[in-house]
DNA sequence: AGCCTCGTAGTCAAATTTGACCAGTTGCTC
DNA sequence: GAGCAACTGGTCAAATTTGACTACGAGGCT
């Protein structure tokens, strides 16, 4: 999976109605740009793309208030609510090395209620055993580990790095289980997007 | 960058030279299958845009020994050596947060003299500093980080895998500087390839 | 008045990646 | 001795990603 349509689809959610700049901006916004490589290319192929299969809604509108080339706004449909949560839900639970993906997810995590998302990370760490273990399995020779020479420290990197997702995984949740921030269904939600007019307190 | 050209390159290199398949299974041999997303078309398809890019020579072989399609046997040029060991330096030295990548480099790094992989290391761990430095500064607004709510764990997730990542580097560096493993020019270098004929000691 | 830069909004060709598929050969088993 | 899986070697169309480019208006400077 790549991060950008997840990207995509949860911006175009908490606007209710986006067209693909705004897209671009929320992802700036939220810092994604320092990790995640969406390019702009990206984001309206994503748009257009979705919008082909069903997963938004497009609306024709007349050419941008402020000139330029006419403007598509997006809405997600129905469909593209239900594959917002199943990449969601995917993007939390499985490893796949691919850390945009799961800032991705972290910062839609509260779209869903609290327990599930403590329980799909707990999922999650259950992967990251496994991928762990399939790593050592696979470069342990029967000989003792030193055979494989260097070759033995691309092993060593990514038990490493496996074993620290692990930890920061407990952590968080650990403190989702203390009840730290607010999950859908726990009132007032927390606000990730620019409202209009707003303006961008952390634009270089 | 993407792993795979540095991956083709380097198996062809070891070779001397190399038709498709023999590059797809040294990677398997290797456990890259575990780590990069390596997949058949990717390497046809490196290796035929490497050749019209003059970085490796095709040689038009018979049809292959065992039926079958003809195939293709290729062997770097000069340029395609410089382009290896561009990449090679690159992908040691820069953080990129892709992993493959890195694997890659390291079971290539003792293709270059002991002192220039540790320095090379060394500006590794420079870089994930400025990496860490540029996500707190990112993230971190004038009112305190509580703010930010659960966005905040983003940034949380990157420190924690930077600080994995260096401590890994260091610990690396450290071994090398101690003299470990074979590098370039001190000796009988570690044969990371398949003679002809010989069994995959690893094969599931 | 002329020029330059910045912000808004988006397109396009080229490169890359993916995943499925093709076709011949052994080797094994029922 | 027929079938069938596994191995060898590779192609192909479709999807995606990249990076550069277009076009327009506002504001500022000189």
């Amino acid at each position: 999976m790549s991060a950008i349509r997840l990207l995509v689809l949860g911006a175009v959610k908490q606007h209710g109605r986006a067209h693909g700049y705004q897209v671009r901006n929320d992802l700036e916004y939220w810092g994604a740009h320092e990790w995640s490589h969406a390019k702009p290319g990206s984001i309206y192929h994503a748009l257009k793309q979705m919008a082909k299969q069903g997963l938004l809604h497009a609306h024709e509108v007349a050419p941008s208030a402020v000139g330029g080339p006419p403007r598509v706004e997006y809405e997600l449909t129905e469909a593209g609510a239900e594959e917002y949560f199943a990449l969601l839900r995917e993007a939390l639970t499985t490893y796949d090395q691919k850390m945009d993906v799961l800032s991705a997810a972290i910062g839609f995590m509260v779209d869903l209620p609290r327990e599930e998302a403590a329980e799909l990370l707990r999922r999650r760490v259950r992967a990251l055993d496994e991928w762990r273990a399939s790593v050592t399995g696979y470069y342990t020779p029967e000989g003792g580990p030193e055979q494989l020479g260097h070759i033995g420290e691309i092993m060593h990197m990514w038990v490493h790095s496996a074993d620290a997702g692990k930890e920061w995984t407990l952590g968080l949740i650990e403190r989702i289980e203390a009840g730290a921030y607010v999950f859908a269904g726990e009132g007032e939600a927390f606000v990730g997007v620019l409202a209009e007019g707003q303006e961008n307190p952390y634009a270089s």
